[in-house]
DNA sequence: TTGCTCCTCACGTCACGTGAGGTGGC
DNA sequence: TTGCTCCTCACGTCACGTGAGGTGGC
C-alpha cells in the first residue's frame, strides 16, 4: 500500500504560505521535512501544523526568531513578552505620529528634532527597564516612570544622569529565586491594563492628597497594616518577594544611584519623589506601627 | 584665501548620522556634494540642511522614497498623506495586539487565524479606499466604512462581494477639476479627528433616531435647507464638489456596484444602509423641499 | 513526448553596518 | 615617518521574491 505524498503546492494552500517562505522556514530549521529518494520533500502532519502556526505568527508581526521562541514551548510567557514590547513600540509610534502632524502644520524642523531626541531617550530608558526587570515588574516600572520622561535633556547634568541610568540598567542582574520568579510571572499573566490603572490611581491619590486619602480609607489601611504584620502574610510568596525587592533596591544601587539620577534627569519626577517622601512621613506619623 | 572644508565626520556629528548613512543618501541622490581634487567630498550648507531634515524624517519612520517626496516641495500634503497611512497601520497593529493577547490567553490558533483573515480584508479595503479617493474624502470614507468591516467572510457570496469591492476600488479614476481638488485638500488639512467625530456623531443621531433628531434640530435643518437652496451656496466650491460627487457616484458604479457589494459583504453595513434609507424617507416626508 | 511540478542556485530588496585595502593630510 | 582621516569595494542583514536551469511524474 502506497501513501500518496502531498506536494508542496498543496501545503502552500493549506497553510497560506508561498513556496519560498516554506523553503525559508526549512532553512531556518523551524520544520524538518524528510527528503525522499526523488528529492521531493515529505511534509508530516506536525510540519503542516507548525507551518499554520508560523503563518499566523508572521501575520501577527513576529520575527522568525520570536516565532522560534513561541513554538519551542513557553508560548504564553513569550507571547506576553512580545505583546508588551510591541505595546511600547506602538506608544512610541503614536508619539511620532503627533510629531509628523506638527511638522506638517508648522514646519519647525528644529523643534521636532529636539522632541525626537527626548522621545528616543524615553524609549531607551523604558526598553532597558523592560529588559532589566523581566515580566510584570518591568512593565509596572515602565508605567510608573513613563510620565516623567517627557522632558527635554538640556543641561550637561541631565545628560550625565541619563548616562548613569542607562549604565545602571544595563548592568542589572535581577536574579531572584525560581519560585519567586514563577510567582511574578503568575501575577504578570493575571494583570490587565485596567487593574494597573486602578492601582496607580489609588497610589496617586495616596501621594498627592495624603490627608484626604488617609481620612477616607481608614479601614482599608488598618486592615492592610494588620495583614502585613500577620504571620499569614509572612508565609506568602508576596512577603518573600517584598523582602527580596527591598534587599535588591538597597544593594543594587536602585535607591542610591538610579532614583537620584531620575531626580536629576526629570524635574517632574523629582517633584513626585518629594511628594512621595512627604506622604511617607505623614503615613509614618499617623501609623507609627508601619516601620 | 583658502576656505577650510568640513570633513565628513563633522557633518556626521552636526546631523547625527553615520558616514555610511550619508554615503547612502548620496547614492540615492538626496544630496549632491561636489568631489574635490583629492577625492574628498565638499558638503554645501544646503547639503547639511538637507541631511538634518533627512535625519529627522528617518527617525520619524519615513522611508527614503517618502523622504524624497517630502523634500521635493509639497511637504505639507505629503506629510499628511504619510500621517494618515501610518494612522491606518497603527490601528491595524493595535488590532493585532489584541489577537496576540488572546492567543497568549486561549491558544485558539484557528480562531486567531480567522480573525487575522478578516483583519487583512478590512485593511485591504481601507487601503484601497485611501488610494482610490485621495486626501480628505478617502479618509472620511475609511472612517465611515471601517466599523462595518469587522465581520468574518464566511460564504462564497461574501467572498465574491469582497472581490467586487477590491476590483471596483482598483479601477477607480477619481479625476475632478484641479480647483476642486485644491478645495478638497484645504478641507483635508483643516480637519482634525475631533471634528470628524462630531460630524459622524450627528450623522449617526440623524440616521438612528431620525424623529428625535428632526424634533430637536428643527432650526438647524431649516437653515441648512435654505442655505442649500440659496444662490450663495451655488456659487461655492462646496456646491460644485457636491455635484461632481453625485455625478461620480452614479456613473462610476459607486452606487450600483460598490454599495450593493458592501451590503453583501457586511450584514451590519446592510442594516445601516437600510436605516439610512428609512431616515432619508422620513426627511423627505417632513421636508418635501429636499429633492 | 508534452506540460506540469519539483528541486537548487543566484541575485535582488531596504537602509544601512562592518570590515578590508588603499590613499591623503598634517 | 606616524597616526589619523578619507575613499571605494565587497559582503552581510531580514524574510523572503523572482527568475534560471535542470529534473521528476503522469
Amino acid at each position: 500500500v502506497e501513501v500518496k505524498i502531498m506536494l508542496i503546492n498543496e501545503i502552500c494552500k493549506k497553510c497560506s504560505l508561498t513556496q519560498k517562505a516554506i523553503e525559508y522556514y526549512i532553512e531556518q530549521k523551524l520544520i524538518f521535512p524528510e527528503i525522499q529518494n526523488n528529492g521531493y520533500r515529505d511534509f508530516s502532519n506536525e510540519d503542516i501544523l507548525m507551518l499554520k502556526k508560523i503563518s499566523v505568527l508572521r501575520n501577527l508581526g513576529l520575527s522568525v526568531s520570536d516565532i522560534r521562541d513561541v513554538l519551542s514551548g513557553k508560548a504564553t510567557i513569550t507571547l506576553d513578552k512580545i505583546y508588551h514590547r510591541k505595546t511600547l513600540q506602538i506608544v512610541i509610534l503614536q508619539e511620532k505620529q503627533k510629531l509628523i502632524q506638527e511638522l506638517a502644520a508648522k514646519h519647525d524642523w528644529e523643534e521636532i528634532q529636539d522632541r525626537l531626541l527626548q522621545l528616543q531617550k524615553k524609549q531607551t530608558i523604558l526598553e532597558r527597564l523592560m529588559n532589566a526587570f523581566p515580566g510584570y515588574y518591568g512593565k509596572y516600572l515602565c508605567l510608573h516612570f513613563a510620565p516623567y520622561l517627557n522632558e527635554p535633556v538640556l543641561t550637561e547634568e541631565q545628560q550625565k544622569a541619563f548616562d548613569i541610568i542607562i549604565c545602571f540598567l544595563g548592568g542589572i542582574n535581577f536574579d531572584i529565586p525560581a519560585h519567586l520568579k514563577k510567582y511574578l510571572d503568575e501575577i504578570y499573566l493575571n494583570f490587565d491594563e485596567k487593574m494597573i490603572e486602578n492601582i496607580s490611581d489609588s497610589v496617586n491619590a495616596a501621594v498627592h492628597e495624603t490627608e484626604k486619602y488617609i481620612a477616607n480609607n481608614h479601614e482599608v489601611i488598618e486592615r492592610y497594616i494588620a495583614y502585613k504584620k500577620s504571620e499569614e502574610y509572612k508565609a506568602t510568596p508576596a512577603y518573600q518577594l517584598e523582602q527580596v525587592l527591598r534587599q535588591f533596591n538597597s544593594v543594587s544601587g536602585y535607591n542610591e544611584v538610579f532614583i537620584p539620577a531620575m531626580c536629576q534627569l526629570s524635574k517632574s519626577y523629582r517633584k513626585y519623589y518629594e511628594e512621595l517622601s512627604k506622604a511617607n512621613e505623614k503615613f509614618a506619623e499617623r501609623y507609627p506601627e508601619l516601620e
